[in-house]
DNA sequence: TATGAATGAGAGTTCATTCAT
DNA sequence: TATGAATGAACTCTCATTCAT
């Protein structure tokens, strides 16, 4: 389910402290901030030396993109693993809402960086697979066209746009959920947002 | 109400190098990014001395705020001026998804700035005025309430939960066409977004 | 005389910065080698932030380039004009290896530079101007033929292995002189190195 | 005398490692210099792990040394046995010129090493065994008092500066050598050295 | 002996900010 | 107001060396 170690043998001590520094990167990046986190920040929380660090990452950025990218990974293999027995179109993008919700609201850390640092690194650091994105997106854009044939969604929709809307709505409630003052449950919004969405692609028998 | 002078006579000499310093902030930091972006970059495309820009702003952090802050409330006092004549909630909302993208669209690197910086700035730098989201957000709510007072939107729906759905969705159009690899008009997709948002939050007359 | 700075406008602020660092790193490199000297040490002697060394030089690199052929530059230039009115060649050779040793010899630090980096900066920093060592030789060499063509030195003989030899030799005495353990006028070899080339390069007229 | 072993049994498995980590010692600092060299590029080369090349050697600066001195020792030693059979004075400095040159000639990386890390290592490293070069000055000196006292060399002259004007050329034609762009023979120039430096220090018979 | 993961001191360099002019 | 030289704190990354296995 994780999507493993890409370092040494990854048994238990190896694999284990790749695996540690990544989860400190998170958390002090979600905490101050990708720039602002110093690697002496995260090396000190994952309880290893400065120099450890860059046995298992190359630089910093390498750090941000492996915990974006390993992230995303495991999220998209999840949902398409979780969408291939369902039928109905309309439960998929339904479960897809509940699975984005889901996975971030029990990784706060993990949501905060997603938020607050993506777009940065969809634009500076390396191709940060945008690839990932565009999975993710086809994911929904498939569903949609789906939806499409079987006439339940509007047909002079562009799937594209569609998805975007979807990803761009559900992407909204994870960020106000991160700038919260006080903690709520992130899945509540699930409903609320997949009605929106769906009424609002979903084609009408009357008007 | 008129976006107003905040620094000195603003008339001619001083005011036109306040405005030459932001310009060229916003044009630096949405190429470079708001932390890659050097002051001295940003004092030599506005053709002053490293040292004058301090003599505009206190520092970096708040040439961005400014930047961010000046923009959001030209748009929400001009959004507010807009809608106020129209009546139906509906052509509000249209009106603000139109609004919205218009005034990106037309606005490339504020654009890249807003979309790229934001969520930064709403999370380290100061209180951000969060303030000015609200106020965004205030204006969608109150034509959602409307909407829902007259019977047109659904009632069950939180005003809160769609107004996000309406910034996210078009939020996503606007980060799509800035991280785009062709160009576009921003403005085509406001018909297809505005479609699903408001069919989304409209009330069924018939199922 | 002094080849001039490059940088500010030398006058007397500015200029008098730029040549208070190189002096400085000419010292610091002299005493403890040039991977061994670090920039804080140079900056501190100089009397300077660390930081102002970089506003005068690209990199440390660049300092130590900047040194030696600042160096060479005004000693090849002083030889040129010192052997223009010479018209016997072996009174040139004798003048150059005179001037090469009572330039170093004047200048403890900066022939220890000179003998202990200039090997390794000729290898490996950017071209060193290998250009100025053959400008130095190219001197030597016309002497040499010019004398070979009145007859006075033997004809059978490369003028580049013989300038060779004589900078090899004067070189010699000046690593000598350098790692020395008690001090000694440099200049006092001057006669016994030049008696030696000159007889070695010289045409006997009996044997 | 012999060059000898100086760790263990240096039959097959250990002294063929040591002897390995020290070859590649050598081509490595040739290649990338002395301080740009990393232990595990010498390790890598030598195919041993780093931690491995200090069972043999103290330290980075201990492997350099030795490459130098066993070098040095060898030379010595195969000059010695070589020039004891020869009872010219003359013929004695030829054959050490030859020697010198075809040693050197005979191992580019070593010759790169000795050009160009020796004077670092005589100032900086350990007492580099300034013995070493002491003892090869020594074998030309004591040439060079030998011709003196036959009357062939000039009685005037210190031998100290002939010894160094000697090496002081040789040394010079080995640098060119290696800083050349184009590759030719090193002993080719064994014989104009040769022809100068005994010129040079030869007694006229007549003048 | 041999390994190589781990260490951590250290250095070059950048750049926001200041201040004398 | 305006300048831009100067500052120096801060940070990433390297690599010689160690040591548990």
């Amino acid at each position: 389910m994780a999507p493993a170690a890409k370092q040494p043998t990854l048994s238990r001590g190896a694999g284990a402290k790749f695996q540690r520094i990544l989860d400190a990167a998170i958390e002090v990046i979600a905490q101050k901030g990708f720039h602002t986190a110093r690697i002496s920040d995260i090396a000190g929380l994952a309880g290893v030396a400065d120099g450890t660090v860059y046995l298992y990452f190359k630089n910093k950025d390498e750090i941000l993109m492996t915990a974006i990218n390993t992230a995303f990974d495991a999220f998209v293999a999840r949902a398409r693993a979780e969408l291939r027995p369902l039928t109905s179109p309309v439960e998929k993008l339904r479960r897809l809402i509940h699975l984005h919700l889901e996975t971030l609201g029990r990784n706060r850390p993990l949501a905060v960086v997603c938020q607050m640092e993506l777009r940065q690194s969809a634009r500076f650091l390396a191709p940060f697979s945008n690839q990932r994105m565009i999975e993710y997106f086809d994911i929904a854009r498939q569903a949609i066209r789906e939806g499409q044939e079987q006439g339940l969604f509007r047909e002079e929709m562009r799937d594209l746009d569609a998805a975007r809307c979807l990803f761009g709505a559900v992407d909204e409630m994870v960020t106000s959920w991160v700038l919260a003052e006080h903690e709520y449950p992130l899945l509540d919004v699930a409903e609320p947002v997949a009605d929106i969405i769906l009424l609002g692609i979903e084609r009408r028998l009357k008007r």
